[in-house]
DNA sequence: GTGAATGCAAACATTTTGCAGGGTG
DNA sequence: CACCCTGCAAAATGTTTGCATTCAC
């Protein structure tokens, strides 16, 4: 039955073999059990890849033919914050999106006003000088949030498609 | 009676004259009224000068003996974010913080995840890195937000005033 | 079999909205 | 005096929690 084990579809996610191993590991540090709802849940939240909220996901799920409950979404969605493999953000509407928290691969967003389109990027200059701007006011930095906010100059972006 | 007027009060507050003109240009343009409440709100607002949630200010309006109902800051607070004069912010938590939007002098964040402490800081070599990045990717950037999350080195900082 | 996880619904917290009465221009 | 604004309470969101049942180990 070994078999069974959620780490046996890493095979589906190559590429992110290391957040399952991550995410087994953390769940048998703290003694939690890996099931079916979190197996999907996570698959998914993998294979949409963007920035999602509860809801989303909970909607991608049943679209999938998954009986999963919304809480189950907000208690995995958590449960991998906890674990630092997903992050919390919030840009601006009234909820919550999450995102995979690759190590070492930090990345901002630029975010279009108009049709709402996310654009990641990641720049070290400006990195490089956030470290000097926090060690100027004392601070050892755990974490930054960088996003930027305009128009993208795109044909498809006439109409605003908020939400 | 002409002297009940919102504007009058700009003496209390000289250095903020351009916020009280700017909101009465806005009001006027807008066909809205100047009220005692509103009055009342964007005092306190300028008076606190802190990243203020709508529950914090209904409290401190209270506290003042000002009988202001929750709506009415939330209506106000908005109208300040459409008239440009403060910019909705959140910092994480479940709620939306409010700041005065100084034009022209825009600022960013490090807030210690321990102590809760924020402060402040601007800089141009890292806006300027902004716009080119946003260049590359053909935006035009209408504003940003950068925050910076750490540990402040501060002895006063040692417990969590998580909130 | 024990303890953790799930689904559902109820509870919460925050923000918005509808409405009747009051105030501003 | 028309129309905007207010306070209150109800509604609308988004997220968390309690509980009986189911499931993983």
């Amino acid at each position: 039955m070994a078999e069974g084990r959620v780490k046996a579809t890493a095979k589906k996610t190559d590429s992110y073999r290391w957040f399952w191993d991550a995410l087994d590991e953390y769940l048998a540090k703290k003694s939690l059990k890996q099931t079916k709802q979190r197996k999907q849940i996570v698959e998914l939240f993998i294979k949409l890849r963007t920035h999602l909220s509860a809801e989303e996901l909970h909607e991608a799920a049943r679209r999938q033919g998954h009986n999963v409950g919304l809480a189950t979404i907000y208690r995995t969605l958590n449960l991998l914050a906890e674990a630092g493999l997903a992050e919390q953000k919030s840009f601006g509407e009234g909820r919550q999106v999450y995102e995979i928290n690759m190590p070492g691969s930090h990345h901002d967003h630029i975010i279009c006003v108009d049709c709402g389109a996310v654009i990641e990027f990641e720049n070290d200059e400006i990195e490089a000088i956030q470290e000097k701007v926090a060690a100027l006011h004392d601070f050892k930095l755990s974490a930054h949030r960088l996003d930027l906010f305009g128009r993208c100059q795109r044909k498809i972006c006439d109409r605003k498609v908020k939400n």
